[in-house]
DNA sequence: GCCACTCCTTGACCTTTGTCAATTCAAATA
DNA sequence: TATTTGAATTGACAAAGGTCAAGGAGTGGC
């Protein structure tokens, strides 16, 4: 069928089963299926049974967790290539957060048995997963650092060098991949806060800021403005070899 | 020897280690050694060429990174039957941070190419290190929450409840694991705002505190305080079996 | 083109945490 | 026991971020 390969297509494209078998790629796809959701869509919440896994084709999801008196936390972001739901594995097949998609979104939903079957019987597997695990446990070490050493400009300015395309190292423009309430709800900040450093690092750094499109005129500036109050090293290691 | 059974038992007690064969453990034993670190005592600092990591057999640990004005991150705190280092295998062999005894401690370093063959030869045991990865990530997101949604007194409060035994649920008495001021860097924050945010924990929660150690006569009041701003239940999933 | 909706921004004010300096306290050593 | 040293607390003040309320801007639907 054409949607099954589109889904062979976009499950080999992601960072997890971009170096498996063809025939767990197969398999995956026999058994995945992919949906489209509005913006706004709730995919599950925190505590939740969870049966499957989810594979971003495109778009954006917020992974959250809410308190008692409705505070929210971001968990993570994940976009293209990106999985989610899968950690529940590991807590006794409960999700450990909420998903919701903040972007329309295609989404490719796989059993968590077809994952748990290839844990069990493909030790090659299991190496991919936990170089997976491995490299975002080290991005959670950074980002708790940045909570507590960089400032709401200078996160702000973090987040938008992750986005820069490394190759170039002169003038940039990016853009921003989802609304600015949830990039300052990722970084940790409220709206308001998130639109006052803004306007900070605007003045600081030089850059030009046009809706959601950035343009950094001096790349170097920026990013002596925000790894200043960082333990790494422009541009982070994580980020180079892509 | 006397010394290498005593490292047997260390390792035989320690999370990563404990479901391993005698054979694998004896071998850890017989390249690993054990060396005694006064408080204070720096272990190696963040972007050293890894060659060994650390098995705590007791005593604290702080993991740590420094920015260029001398701010400092905690990463983690670790104490026996806990690992460091480890995790450079998936960084190119580069530590990622310092670490430093923050109490007199012993500690036993093993080279990381015992952990690297182990991961291409047993798949038994990838698969352990991958559950052990699992869940400190979950305990990193953890935080990351804890650091946007608690102020100061709760989460010094959520830090009292994990140190809880937690069988008995009436009155206990709890004993800080090394010096407040690095309860505070531990936490993300300054040993002044530790100070007075414990009056106000006080104060809150009837708990007394004399020097190091902190009385708590009504468990429930204490986690009704700090887990008000937490999207978990008290008690913690992850402190339950154990 | 107009309306409605959501996102974003701004101002005024408040709360929390950090900073700096001065003591106090307590454990370790002589 | 006296001394020294590092840890912990406190006060006065500063800075950062949050709260609440109002208004502006952009976008999609009709």
């Amino acid at each position: 069928m054409k949607t099954d390969h589109q889904l062979q297509v976009a499950i080999k494209d992601s960072i997890l089963f971009r170096d498996s078998s063809d025939a767990f790629i197969s398999k995956i796809a026999a058994k995945g299926s992919m949906t489209h959701y509005k913006k706004g869509k709730i995919l599950f919440v925190h505590e939740d049974q969870a049966k499957r896994f989810f594979l971003v084709k495109n778009g954006w999801v917020k992974l959250f967790r809410e308190t008692l008196d409705g505070e929210q936390a971001v968990v993570d972001m994940v976009t293209s290539g990106q999985t989610f739901g899968e950690a529940a594995l590991f807590q006794d097949n409960i999700y450990t957060y909420s998903a919701e998609a903040i972007e329309a979104s295609d989404i490719i939903s796989i059993p968590l048995s077809l994952l748990q079957f290839e844990i069990d019987n493909n030790p090659k597997f299991v190496k991919t997963l936990l170089f997976y695990n491995a490299s975002i446990r080290q991005l959670k070490d950074k980002e708790i650092e940045h909570r507590s050493l960089q400032n709401a400009s200078q996160r702000i300015g973090c987040f938008m060098l992750r986005l820069v395309d490394q190759e170039k190292l002169g003038k940039t423009n990016i853009h921003l991949p989802y609304d600015k309430m949830f990039v300052a709800a990722k970084l940790g900040m409220k709206p308001e806060t998130f639109s006052r450093a803004l306007k900070r690092l605007k003045k600081d750094t030089k850059i030009r800021v046009k809706g959601a499109t950035i343009e950094i005129d001096n790349l170097q500036q920026l990013s002596d403005y925000a790894c200043r109050a960082c333990s790494f090293e422009f541009p982070c290691a994580d980020l180079k070899k892509d």
